[in-house]
DNA sequence: ACAAAATTTTAAAACGTTTGCAAAAACCAG
DNA sequence: CTGGTTTTTGCAAACGTTTTAAAATTTTGT
């Protein structure tokens, strides 16, 4: 700590009575500089606090060591855990390999696809996340047409594998969904969706069909509510809509957990009893699923180890290691609380 | 979109017939660039696709137009929305001046101390934020040695104004609280605590002491219990000896929501009812606090509104407009819900 | 119409790093 | 020692931008 500090190569380069050139390789460990020479670098180095300029590095190399993630538009109270969460995982899986995360945010007037396609070309990140994908999706037409390096949190339409993506297999849970729904003895249910073409909406309605079609048991009932995503007003009256008609559901299940929060709160302002008198299932496990009396039955999803995951295949694509276009599904785990249970007996 | 793309500045000055120094004062919008020059110019980049390199922009400039934030450690399963919102409102606030963020996160191995060096002498940033400080806190050491622009939400313990902070005035919250209480007849209050010397618990404790002191009732009692922050059981087993007291307060404080609605939770295993038997408040009106029965009266912090808050007072900070050390007290708002009331009556 | 002044444009250096190519030094067989 | 081989080091160009200082052009006053 005594000898004074070194900010640039050139200065350490001097110190030590050798070339730029030999310093920059020496710490860089190539293998053509003599290993005492390499030694004797890195100790200086270490000792005078050297820390290489990112941006000189990057304008030669190309490579920022940057990731770029934008911040999915949100209303202006709206707050879940799953931004802290998902940032927090791809944090983990990057920091291994050196790389830390851009976190860009879009701006009222401009749309994400634009602020998607400058931080491509300004060439900032050597990759990007894309997170919550639609069913027909532009930014990831964008990225395949530019080649640039990305990986998916989720699925378009066609999930033909000429990208890479990474999803939670909810088709799979609401599969299960409905099987335990079914064993309970379950055969009018109601889901509560969304208006939006996304696809976990698509998969997880298919997920129900699937289920019911494998039974083959013509008694089964769905209903089917679609909502604006994110107006409450109109999810309540919809669900309103299935408690309050001649032949309610005896089991309803919300495409996410929000809206199986407001099944229940509804069902509960309208008198009925959960899960005497309707059982309630929701997907996600955000944490008030726990403590909303009774307890939300629900599937978890590790968002963060999802992201981990993500990570790691995105520096495989930016390392250029080609591995084909990897997919990979993640099979969200059933978490049993008290909002379900026997379908209610008619005649007791 | 008919021309072909400009990626470099030399690219377009040979397009347009003019030197790479006209284009690039052109596009910055100098003065002493000729109006028409300027618009043909920016007309010619904008067709073109032109969008400057910026790590040749940060070689040359010094600047990054990157800020940093390194993501607090924090155990495998923990999850908040504290993070989510936290950057959401940073991003908010840094975007209309062309700032984007970078999240940083800690190797197991090393200390937060060693990224936050390592990211301030890379020069990838030109200032940071800095949460969750602690009473002494060695990051605000470092960065005030060094002289590198910070902001810190929090406080260290002597706020002496020779750095830039945002806090919120949980000192204030916790006077309000106190004298909500007392108004309902309260006069042996129970906070739960916490063993870790952090300013906002050096805070809350104060604000509670003062507004007994300025009470001036020798009837008041305040009984402090302080767990370790991050270890549950010894939260249960610390509220459970407030609870199981002989002589029981009637109103409980937690400092903040995760604490009160352990302690609600443990007080109903007891049999006691909320707020019959006991009142609760918490502070930071986490989601769950709305749902967990019968809902927990607490204090609202905007912290989204605090990040965008704390993004501009980075910004004046790194623009240089030298404002002194300006500081802030946000002050939260109390959030009035069912699980506070009359004491019990002991006559009844 | 001419010099002086004001306006507009440009050449070239600089930022700190990596790397292709070449030079210097060290080693070795005869 | 000599000439060839291998090991080790260094020069200089390149990355794309900003900016200083100066040159070229246009405008203005007489």
């Amino acid at each position: 700590m005594a000898s004074q500090r070194a900010r640039t190569l050139k200065e350490l380069a001097e110190r030590l009575g050798v070339s730029i050139t030999t310093v920059s390789r020496a710490l860089a460990g190539h293998e053509q500089i003599a290993l005492k020479t390499r030694q004797r670098v890195s100790e200086a180095a270490r000792e005078m606090g050297y820390v290489p300029n990112v941006a000189a590095r990057q304008l030669v190399s190309g490579r920022s060591n940057f990731v770029g993630f934008i911040i999915p538009l949100r209303g202006p109270n709206f707050m879940d855990s799953y931004l802290g969460e998902f940032v927090t995982g791809l944090g983990e899986g990057f920091v291994a390999h050196g790389i830390d995360l851009i976190l860009a945010t879009v701006q009222p007037n401009r749309s994400e696809l634009d602020v998607l396609r400058h931080l491509v070309e300004s060439g900032r990140a050597d990759g990007v996340v894309v997170p919550r994908i639609a069913a027909d999706d532009a930014r990831i037409d964008y990225l395949r047409a530019t080649g640039f390096p990305f990986v998916a949190h989720g699925r378009i339409r066609d999930d033909e594998g000429d990208y890479t993506w990474l999803d939670a297999d909810s088709e799979a849970a609401f599969e299960e969904a409905f099987d335990l729904l079914y064993s309970h003895g379950h055969r009018h249910i109601g889901l509560v969706s969304i208006a939006e073409d996304m696809t976990f909406r698509n998969l997880r309605e298919k997920g129900l069909a699937n289920a019911i079609a494998r039974k083959g048991d013509p008694t089964v009932r769905l209903d089917i509510v679609r909502p604006p995503r994110f107006d409450r007003g109109a999810s309540v009256a919809a669900i309103n809509s299935l408690l309050g008609a001649t032949e309610r559901p005896t089991a309803i299940i919300g495409l996410f957990d929000e809206l199986a929060l407001t099944v229940m709160e509804e069902a509960q302002r309208a008198g009925l009893s959960i899960p005497r008198d309707l059982s309630v299932m929701g997907f996600d496990n955000i944490s008030t699923a726990a403590y909303a009396p009774p307890g939300l039955t629900t599937f978890e999803v590790k968002t963060r180890g999802m992201a981990r995951e993500i990570a790691h295949m995105l520096v495989a694509l930016i390392e250029g290691e080609e591995p084909g276009h990897s997919n990979r599904l993640i099979k969200p785990s059933l978490v049993l609380r008290a909002s379900h249970g026997p379908v209610p007996d008619i005649n007791g």
